[in-house]
DNA sequence: ATGATTTGACCACA
DNA sequence: TGTGGTCAAATCAT
């Protein structure tokens, strides 16, 4: 279960240890985004100057060591599925040893059986095409919403199992714009696995992710045959839900009714603008434009909410 | 065979 | 108590 291994249920020393962390980081990467007004950060820039992104890694590094601390799992242990599953690696294995630890929890015999995520980051973008924003999602979910004519797509990181990624999204039809939908994210990408630049992403030693990953239409534009299941589920989700993803040009609009043109950079940090994110792309700006991002294949961005709220902390992003 | 999606069931929260 | 978020068995796709 999602909330399992997250602070919330974690205790007080580590819970604080890990919001110190976060606290941190919220420092440094405010002094990151200082940096982005310059008129340009080159990769050089980013692993020489100041060792900001250095300082970023670890401090995210020190909190998912907390956070996975198996002193946390042991408190985590007993409630939740997720640590389970976690632990084992495998969702399907994870089955298994589920059995045997509902032998001794009964609770946990009963599906459903989870604590919901409250303090969580949430982004909210409103878009008219389903654009890839580089990370593996899987769809866990599909729910016919009250009042809503369309129903809603449930989707969590790939690597949730693997890596302990909480990161989760939705994805709705917006009633009164059929040709929009509304994307929420929720979570923080713990994972590694950004597919967006590979090639920055030296540490990571997995072969599947060295792939460049440019799938705005699953069909169309999957270069590498590795990456075809990112986002697949777009291409077959059913009838109402989400369909192909259509070349765009890209327009942004934030909640300030801002409006500037298709930004590859502008574009693709709000995509994915968790801290881990941005620590994963570790982008040169040249390296954003990816072979057909540019121009016409880019989506369509009309405005977005963000926040990061980490229970006592809020990191507005925005 | 393996992994992803579908979909009904279950539970937390307001 | 109703709604929404998640689980997990069944099903589908590769």
């Amino acid at each position: 279960m999602e909330s399992s291994s997250w602070p919330e249920s974690s205790p007080t020393n580590t819970r604080i240890k890990a919001i110190q962390e976060l606290t941190k980081c919220g420092i440094i990467t405010n002094k990151l985004r200082e940096m982005q007004g310059l008129p340009k950060i080159t990769v050089s820039d980013l692993k020489s100057d100041n060792g900001v992104v250095v300082q970023i890694l670890g401090m995210f590094e020190n909190t998912l060591s907390i956070l996975s601390s198996p002193k946390l799992n042991e408190t985590c242990n007993n409630s939740t599925k997720d640590v389970k599953s976690s632990s084992s690696g495998n969702p399907h294995n994870s089955a298994d040893s589920g059995e045997s630890i509902n032998t001794i929890s009964p609770k946990k015999t009963k599906r459903g059986c989870y604590k919901r995520r409250k303090n969580v980051s949430t982004t909210i973008e409103i878009t008219s095409n389903l654009f890839d924003d580089g990370y593996a999602w899987r769809k866990y979910g599909q729910k016919t919403i009250l009042n809503s004519k369309h129903q809603r797509n449930y989707y969590r990181c790939s690597h949730k199992f693997e890596q302990g990624c909480q990161a989760t999204k939705q994805v709705q039809k917006i009633d009164d714009e059929p040709s929009k939908y509304r994307i929420t994210l929720s979570g923080l990408h713990t994972c590694n696995n950004l597919l967006r630049a590979p090639h920055i992403i030296v540490e990571d030693s997995s072969p599947k992710d060295n792939s460049v990953f440019i799938n705005f239409e699953t069909k169309r534009f999957t270069e590498n045959h590795k990456v075809g299941t990112r986002f697949q589920s777009v291409k077959h989700t059913s009838k109402e839900s989400v369909p192909s993803l259509k070349p765009l040009k890209h327009e942004q609009v934030s909640s300030v009714e801002h409006h500037t043109p298709w930004d590859p950079i502008e574009g693709l940090s709000h995509v994915s603008f968790e801290p881990m994110s941005l620590m994963s792309l570790g982008f040169d700006y040249e390296d954003m434009v990816l072979p057909g991002m540019s121009s016409s294949t880019c989506s369509t961005h009309d405005y977005k909410i963000e926040s990061f709220d980490y229970g006592d902390l809020l990191f507005d992003m925005c």
